[in-house]
RNA sequence: GGUCCCAUCGUCUAGUGGCCUAGGACAUCACCCUCUCAAGGUGGAGGCACGGGUUCGAAUCCCGUUGGGACUGCCA
């Protein structure tokens, strides 16, 4: 929650500090009438209502007068007939025939209120105005609605008027089923540990359910706020599609500026140097690592990564001996003999020669010209020599930033390495 | 089983009776750009679950069907 950047007005508030006022409201629940006592037990109940068109309670003690004792729990008796109405924000009024609700339990027999109760006693002292929530809790939000209403009607309670309901739609996993905490990637954290940003994050997650008006996906926090209505929140279910949230993330990194974007890669380049680190560290080491080199490097891979994650997998050969991908290696430079010329031509080409980008890459495109090969071509044995990979930030600009005596090393290694 | 919710491209959605031969975004495909990969640009494919009504006119209203989901604890 912090860490997007989303805060509380006040609290928060322990439900265990208010347990006093959540026996008062069972006494005066009781005292009025509306629960009553109960020593039925689980099976007992199973037994008598086995082959019943309805399970659940079937109330069986409700007229039975009996007194409370430690074998007693406190059942709250449902209205037998009529309906009850959750006025919710998004979906309108939910009428639920108050028949198909049981007496259920609200205070153990060791005197526990139960958490319906409680929590409902608790936006009442507290003052709550909205209750929002997933829409797997609307089927007992009645129930919530009649024991507020009989609260009120209580003789010595105050009278506190409904919250306002409002039950948001689930989320939902590829099985289009609830997102569960167990069996979904549903941590907030392992996303900030991917280097999701929070701005990004908070703006997907806004979409789900919801759109902006005017059609602009990217929206500020500002707009959000200023948009946002619980009216207009969508009524289905929604998936959590990460693609398009690494997609929007992607946006959000290239928008910002080249300081910001440092900064907010600090911790994965340099988590030596920041209060909180990602799970996995770059494949360099602090001493290996230079500052001013990653600002140069920066704006080559900023608008090549979706997510701060991918950044030092990137870059990792600005700092670091080069991670060679084999079949790379073996396809550009190790079983092509032309390969290995335009190395070798190359290290003679770049011994003497302006060492700037744009003089290498006039360089590399005459020497593969001389080969009979465009420069697509004449750039992959270069590129997998020094960064050890076919893929990745503009090469000729790499190579002015690394420094001609960590370019020539490299590629006299990879020939070596070829012959050998 | 019962109760309730939901139903527009693969995904997230716009759409509140005519502006819809249904718009956008992600994903996908093609092309362009290009030193690789991205990014960017252009274009394509792709949807109103089905059936009845109501109406001059239905993605939009009503009913039904089908499908999906949630809930159904002396847990919170």
């Amino acid at each position: 929650m912090d860490w997007l950047g989303l805060s509380y007005d006040e609290g928060p508030f322990l439900q265990s500090s208010l347990i006093a006022d959540h026996t008062a409201a069972a006494e005066a629940l009781y005292a009025a009438g509306r629960l009553y006592a109960c020593d039925c037990t689980r099976d007992a109940i199973d037994a008598r209502t086995a082959g019943a068109a309805k399970p659940g309670y079937d109330g069986f003690c409700r007229d039975r007068g009996l007194a409370r004792s430690p074998e007693t729990a406190l059942r709250f008796a449902v209205a037998r007939e009529g309906e009850t109405v959750v006025a919710d924000l998004i979906r309108g009024d939910v009428t639920f025939a108050n028949a198909s609700y049981e007496d259920f339990v609200v205070v153990r027999p060791n005197g526990v209120v139960l958490y319906p109760l409680a929590n409902l006693v608790d936006d009442r002292t507290i003052g709550i105005t909205h209750v929002i929530r997933g829409e797997d809790l609307l089927p007992t939000a009645p129930k919530q609605v009649m024991m507020w209403e009989a609260l009120n009607d209580c003789a010595g309670v105050e009278v506190v008027a409904l919250p306002q309901y409002a039950h948001l739609p689930m989320l939902v996993n590829e099985q289009r089923k609830k997102l569960s905490k167990r069996k979904d990637p549903v941590a907030v954290e392992s996303y900030r540990d991917q280097g999701y940003l929070p701005e990004a994050f908070v703006n997907y997650l806004a979409l789900l359910g919801w759109s902006p008006r005017g059609g602009e996906e990217v929206v500020s926090r500002d707009v959000l706020v200023a948009q946002f209505a619980l009216e207009d929140v969508s009524h289905s279910p929604a998936f959590f599609d990460v693609k398009k949230l690494t997609h929007l993330n992607g946006e959000y990194l290239r928008a910002m500026s080249l300081e910001q974007f440092v900064e907010a890669a600090r911790p994965w380049v340099a988590p030596w140097s920041s209060d909180w680190r990602p799970t996995t560290p770059p494949p360099w080491t602090k001493g290996q690592f230079d500052e001013a080199l990653f600002s140069r490097v920066a704006p080559l891979v900023q608008e090549r990564v979706a997510t701060l994650g991918e950044v030092p997998g990137m870059i990792g050969f600005f700092f670091c001996d080069v991670a060679v991908d084999e079949a790379a290696f073996a396809k550009v430079i190790g079983n092509d003999p032309l390969g290995q010329t335009m190395l070798a031509a190359a290290i003679e080409r770049f011994a003497d020669l302006d060492w700037t980008a744009t003089d290498l890459h006039e360089a590399t495109a005459e020497l593969g010209e001389a080969m009979g090969l465009v420069l697509r071509k004449a750039q992959a044995p270069i590129r997998c020599a020094v960064t050890g990979a076919l893929v990745g930030p503009p090469l000729f600009e790499s190579l002015e930033i690394l420094g001609r005596e960590a370019v020539l090393e490299r590629l006299r290694a990879a020939l070596a390495r070829a012959s050998a």
